[in-house]
RNA sequence: GGCGCUAUCGUCUAGGGGUUAGGACGGAAGAUUCUCAAUCUUCAAACCCGGGUUCGAUUCCCGGUAGCGCUACCA
């Protein structure tokens, strides 16, 4: 039976490298009928926040991918508990009980090889005993073979054969002097005891993954078999350097891309193709084809880099700062990979009309526009073509959503190869064709273009002041659907008032 | 420093002992349309370096270099 886990550690947003696991490994628990379970890593205290759980999760509704299972390893301290001292019976682990920070201290003032602190390992079990039993504190170590020339090794499904000598290993913590399991052992032990199969996680955790070879041998005789390891390469920043909170900020946010208007559809297509293809031509690529084309022999080996421009971060950074808001605008375009961009714009013009409407009228509800349902599902095929992010929206449509128009320059009005008194001669000529035109696409159209040709116009010439009148802008969807959308009455106030703008 | 991992266009990647080294994004040019977008066509753009093995290496092996990761009583 396949299980796999997702296990983040709440001690900040659910981080995009972060979702990428959790993606392939749901995809992995799907493609194969097995089980997706959600753990949540817990056991450092002093780091986590409920902040951070609340907004992992956010991230992961967002996602919309669902678990089957769902635990906290806070709450399964006695299980961790009760495999430490198991290890600790079988003599596969020792107190030390050197206070932290002096073995911190001597480890980084040498920059050499620290394997275990001095004495500990081979204090004498009834000395042992009696410093325990006295209430000294103590961290609990695993002891690794040493001398013997011993290897750890285990075989990654992407990465391959791994091995390391047992002499290179330190002796690392399984419980802190407090009593609270480390990583290394809480991790392992609930992956025994949830009976996860294959453990799919990012790439920072291959060398760790020998101690936890040491772990599960060492757990053996409680039901424990080493699972299969599966390393993801990770996801970095353009310049090779680890994505990181504090550089990168909201690049590195899953809800950055949310509230910028991304699909959770397509941003899912794009993480999937940092790290993994398909081994064909596809790019575009839905939820359901995901799960059927998925599978570990397309994992690559090298990190995959997220190609955003710093120097938009920054711009962003020290304009969004003024305002903390949270201000998805005070993102722009480049904050976002090219090819995420495009991918969502895909995935966008793939959603039927009136599920992208539906998705649309929030964000200009939220904008402060009111708009009726009926007119945003009129508006969403003119504009779905060119938008990119849902956030878009807001400027490809804001000349349906404000009445008067703002303020625009009367030059605009003057088309290609033409000049003031053309745009005049077509504003009101083009006032009389609408007054009296049927506002239909086809009657539109007619009416417009024989009008041009009577004026001697081309029919650019001829549609492009009326644009501008009606759009405050040249580039807009097309002319006709937009008239018909914005209605005679408004159509005409906007010639009329481009007209007197004029003079 | 020690140990581990990695290395194909700017980016994501396919490929693999003999190929015009393929695709996608992005870029450039053109077609089309009432502008923009979408769409279509075309173009530029890559096998890190050095040794081996071989008739032949981008591919296999070794070394170098670079990048990344681990080296916490963080995860």
């Amino acid at each position: 039976m396949l299980r796999v886990r997702f296990a983040p550690s709440p001690t900040g947003f659910l981080h995009v490298g972060s979702a990428r696991t959790f993606i392939f490994n749901w995809l992995y628990a799907r493609h194969n009928g097995g089980t997706m379970v959600l753990r949540l890593d817990d056991t450092d205290v002093e780091r986590n926040t409920e902040a951070s759980v609340n907004s992992i999760f956010d991230g992961l509704r967002w996602l919309d991918l669902g678990w089957d299972e769902e635990y906290k390893q806070s709450e399964r301290l006695a299980l961790h508990r009760e495999i430490a001292e198991a290890i600790f019976q079988k003599d596969l682990a020792y107190r030390d009980f050197t206070p932290a920070h002096v073995g911190d201290a001597e480890k980084s003032g040498a920059n050499q090889t620290w394997l275990f602190n001095p004495g500990m390992r081979e204090l004498s079990r009834a000395e042992s005993d009696r410093r325990a039993a006295a209430g000294e504190p103590f961290a609990l170590r695993f002891r690794v073979p040493r001398g013997l020339g011993a290897e750890v090794r285990f075989a990654d499904a992407v990465y391959g054969e791994q091995a390391k000598a047992a002499d290179d290993i330190e002796d690392f913590a399984l419980l802190r002097s407090d009593g609270m399991p480390t990583y290394h052992l809480a991790s392992c032990a609930d992956d025994v005891d949830l009976k996860i199969s294959d453990i799919i996680r990012g790439q920072d955790h291959l060398s760790n993954t020998f101690k936890h070879v040491l772990i599960f041998e060492g757990t053996q005789g409680a039901g424990g078999r080493a699972p299969q390891f599966v390393h993801l390469p990770l996801l970095v920043a353009p310049d090779g350097s680890k994505l990181s909170k504090r550089r990168h900020g909201p690049v590195v946010s899953v809800t950055t891309y949310r509230d910028a208007g991304f699909l959770a559809a397509a941003f899912m297509n794009f993480l999937c193709l940092l790290g993994w293809s398909p081994k064909d031509d596809r790019t575009h690529m839905t939820r359901q084809e995901l799960i059927d084309a998925f599978s570990l022999e397309g994992i690559n080996r090298a990190n995959a880099v997220v190609n955003f421009k710093e120097t938009a971060l920054e711009a962003a950074a020290s304009a969004g700062s003024a305002t903390s808001a949270a201000n998805s605008q005070a993102y722009p375009e480049e904050t976002f990979d090219p090819k995420a961009l495009w991918l969502n714009a895909e995935h966008i013009r793939a959603l039927p009309v009136d599920e992208l409407s539906a998705r649309l009228l929030p964000i200009v509800q939220q904008a402060g526009f009111e708009v009726a349902p009926e007119k945003m599902l009129a508006i969403t095929p003119l504009i779905r073509e060119r938008i990119k992010l849902l956030r878009d929206v807001l400027t490809a449509a804001d000349f349906f959503f404000v009445d008067p128009l703002p303020a625009y320059d009367s030059a605009e009005l003057i088309p290609q190869k033409g000049d003031m008194a053309m745009a005049q001669k077509a504003l009101t000529r083009g006032r009389g064709v609408l007054a009296q035109t049927e506002f239909t696409h086809d009657a539109l159209d007619h009416a417009l273009r024989g009008a041009a040709q009577e004026l001697g116009l081309k029919a650019g010439q001829m549609f492009q002041p009326i644009r501008v009148a009606v759009c405050g802008r040249k580039n807009a969807p097309p002319l006709f659907e937009t008239l018909v959308v914005l209605g005679r009455q408004t159509t005409l106030a906007r010639v009329e008032r481009a007209i007197q703008q004029i003079g």
